[in-house]
RNA sequence: GCGGGUGUCGUCAAGUGGUUAAGACCUCGGAUUGUGGUUCCGAUAUACAUGGGUUCGAAUCCCAUCAUCCGCCCCA
């Protein structure tokens, strides 16, 4: 036997048995952003190792250490670790700024990033996500999260927890950090190595560090006061005070979690995530927020911006198998010619029916059909002879005799 | 990149140094040439991750490699 080869690490075969939970989650998608004005949209799963340099940021890690980047004819390309450096890239290719403001956009597909796999993620795993361009107002940020909110309730998921916060704006933030560096840095040397990295690269991220010698630092009353301080200028606090009222008369439940602040470079203002507690370590669902410089940033016009995206690996790991959806109706019968234009007949009208190729005995096509289908469709020599079909439903042995044209009903309506 | 666990048929799984490595499920065939799902019989013609080593003898002990799972970092 030739060599087996097998699927790359961190990647999965969807097989049939789960395609059913794909196809229910997308479906969904499709309805619930569309019933609030989203179009989808599907841009490459390559773009230039640039765009996401530029625009996912070159201090995070998916940046530095977990992208699939390939060089072909002098350019370097990058497979998409997340999609929405990819959307702003078409929103401003595109001119969709000159269309009717917001601009909303939904997506879904494939997503790629060099990590060592572990329960609740992968290298090649697929999102769900929205993005919505050119509206400042608080509004925004607060459909977006009531729809993500919407979107796990209609695929069956309730015990969620919502988490939000604000990052503030590029000028209050520099604020917080550079007080923040200050207060921590008499604590330095006591603090794990990486948090002394992040203390350089990005101070925000030091805050919800797992270390218990440095959760005790962020625990001392100077440096908790400077943490949970209200440091946003009024304008952002104004707008994240907005975000919590809309939130409220939506009657969504959340909490504000002053160290979440995402590993992604172009949030500013509010930030969320959705998480769930039945995930083991990675058990953030979504994960989303305003971007208002990101698009200028890219080489667009000045466009605020807000958007989220879900795993969707993790969303069906949390709902319950989906049977997979057997035949209607599988034809018994050992006249090849009549099995063939009934099949046909059928298959035009919409019923989902297969039928023995071999031509195996009649008692081992029934016991097929009782596998694979709800109904046996007897073709034998009396029924052909009297022009009619026996339809025998297999859940509960009853036969009845009927006319070709009737059966469309019967399959249909009976479930 | 770092730490830990695990590799026996398509799937689940017994066996922890001694002749042909249990069993169950699935699949296929037969009992049963027009009535299945129950039952019975049989088959899947070289399944102990791979390569070394220890031993009279290894699925079992040792080493390495590979794969996979879980955790850290980070994230969906």
């Amino acid at each position: 036997m030739a060599k087996i080869i097998t699927v790359q690490k961190g990647t999965k075969d969807i097989l049939p048995t789960e395609i059913d939970s794909w196809h229910f989650i997308e479906e969904t998608a499709k309805r619930v952003f569309s019933n609030a004005g989203y179009k989808e949209i599907r841009t490459p799963i390559f773009e230039a190792t640039e765009l996401f340099a530029r625009g996912v940021g070159d201090t995070t890690d998916i940046v530095n250490k977990e992208m699939y980047t390939f060089e072909k004819s002098e350019r370097s390309l990058t497979l998409r670790p997340e999609n929405t450096a990819g959307v702003v890239r078409s929103y401003i290719e595109n001119g969709m700024h000159r269309l009717p403001a917001p601009v909303k956009l939904w997506y879904k597909g494939p997503m790629f990033r060099y990590e060592r796999p572990q329960a609740g993620r992968q290298r090649q795993f697929h999102q769900v996500g929205m993005e919505m361009f050119g509206i400042a107002q608080p509004t925004a940020d607060a459909e977006a999260i009531s729809l993500a909110v919407n979107y796990l309730n209609a695929i069956g998921l309730k015990d969620l927890d919502v988490e939000i916060n604000t990052l503030g704006c590029p000028t209050c933030r520099e604020e917080y950090k550079k007080k923040l560096k200050e207060v921590l840095k008499p604590y330095l040397p006591e603090l794990c190595p990486d948090c002394q990295k992040r203390y350089e690269k990005n101070p925000l991220r030091l805050l919800d560090c797992k270390v218990e010698e440095c959760k005790a630092i962020y625990e001392k009353p100077v440096v908790k006061e400077v943490i949970t301080s209200d440091f946003v200028c009024p304008e952002c606090h104004e707008h994240f005070e907005s975000v919590k009222k809309y939130l409220n008369v939506l009657g969504i439940k959340y909490s504000v979690n002053k160290l979440l602040v995402r590993g992604l470079d172009y949030y500013n203002r509010t930030v969320f995530e959705i998480k769930s507690n039945n995930l083991g370590s990675q058990n953030a669902v979504c994960g989303g927020g305003r971007y208002d410089s990101l698009v200028r940033n890219l080489g667009g016009e000045d466009t605020p911006a807000v958007g989220f995206a879900m795993g969707m690996e993790r969303l069906i790991s949390l709902l319950p198998a989906r049977e997979s959806q057997k035949l209607d109706a599988y034809v018994v019968s050992t006249n090849v010619e009549e099995t063939l234009k009934l099949v046909e007949y059928l298959r035009k009208n919409d019923i989902k029916v297969d039928f023995d190729m071999t031509n195996k005995k009649f008692t081992k096509q029934l016991e097929k059909a009782s596998k694979l289908a709800r109904f046996a469709l007897i073709l034998g020599e009396d029924e052909i002879n009297q022009g009619t079909i026996s339809v025998k439903n297999l859940a509960n042995s009853e036969q009845i005799s009927v006319q070709k044209e009737e059966l469309g009903g019967i399959l249909k309506n009976v479930k």
